[in-house]
DNA sequence: CTCGTGCATCGATGGCTGTCGATGCCCCAT
DNA sequence: ATGGGGCATCGACAGCCATCGATGCACGAG
């Protein structure tokens, strides 16, 4: 909001003038809002120490699957609240969730973290000044 | 807190009767939680959207490089607010400033992204069922 | 020296979020 | 049918955070 373009004034100092101008030409397109805000979503999701710890131990499981009960004790938190997060990294796509029986068990999403991690590497790769 | 010892009852359950026990033995150990809570702050610091923009736009700048002038209006953000976002990329390893005059310039700081993505790819590789 | 400019910091504020106890639902065993 | 246990949801609450205007600081230009 409020969107005031008066851009930087780059395009009023002399060119070749260095010295005198902070200009950026910007090689690459930023990011796109929407880009941006899909990637934040899924990275906020990771970045609580409870739930990372909950990822490693279900990918460190037997079948790489869990249920609740698993896991309240050795994050040391509430039911409700291990429950909260494993919803929260479900919603992401970073877990699976099947419920057999009583329990309800979880398990790691194929390639999604690694999705992320390719992102984050090649999106911000800095491109040499070939250009 | 609170950590009640009452493993589950995993140990307690006859073997081999999977349905009635919802247990897990965990071969690998679980991140620690300094590891969690050192990765997870790094991760906060990426998992905003203006965060993400403001990387892509240093990483695609001439020179890999950007001052606060150029930053506000790409973003459409007030100047504290930007000043702000750089100051948390800065100390969680993202970005580099180096004053020179009035202006501050920003650039990435090498492999510091390649590395977050690799714990993620590595961290959480999912234990195939050889042991 | 003085003025203007780029930037960081401060204080305030509204919104989000991690956590818990209480509760309700569903499924299984008896 | 009845009881119990696993799990999700709800409501509440405290702490954190993104954002802004105002202010202060440092540096260069005149």
């Amino acid at each position: 909001m409020d969107v005031n373009i008066d851009y930087c004034r780059c395009m009023t100092s002399l060119p070749l003038v260095e010295s005198t101008a902070c200009c950026v030409s910007s090689g690459g397109a930023p990011m796109s809002v929407d880009d941006a805000e899909g990637l934040a979503r899924r990275l906020k999701a990771l970045s609580d120490p409870t739930r990372l710890r909950l990822l490693s131990i279900v990918a460190g499981a037997t079948e790489q699957e869990a249920c609740v009960c698993d896991l309240t004790d050795p994050v040391g938190l509430s039911q409700p609240t291990v429950s909260h997060h494993l919803k929260v990294l479900t919603e992401a796509g970073f877990l699976s969730r099947s419920k057999r029986g009583t329990w309800a068990y979880y398990r790691l999403v194929p390639g999604a973290l690694d999705t992320v991690a390719g992102v984050l590497s090649r999106q911000f790769a800095a491109v040499p000044p070939t250009r």
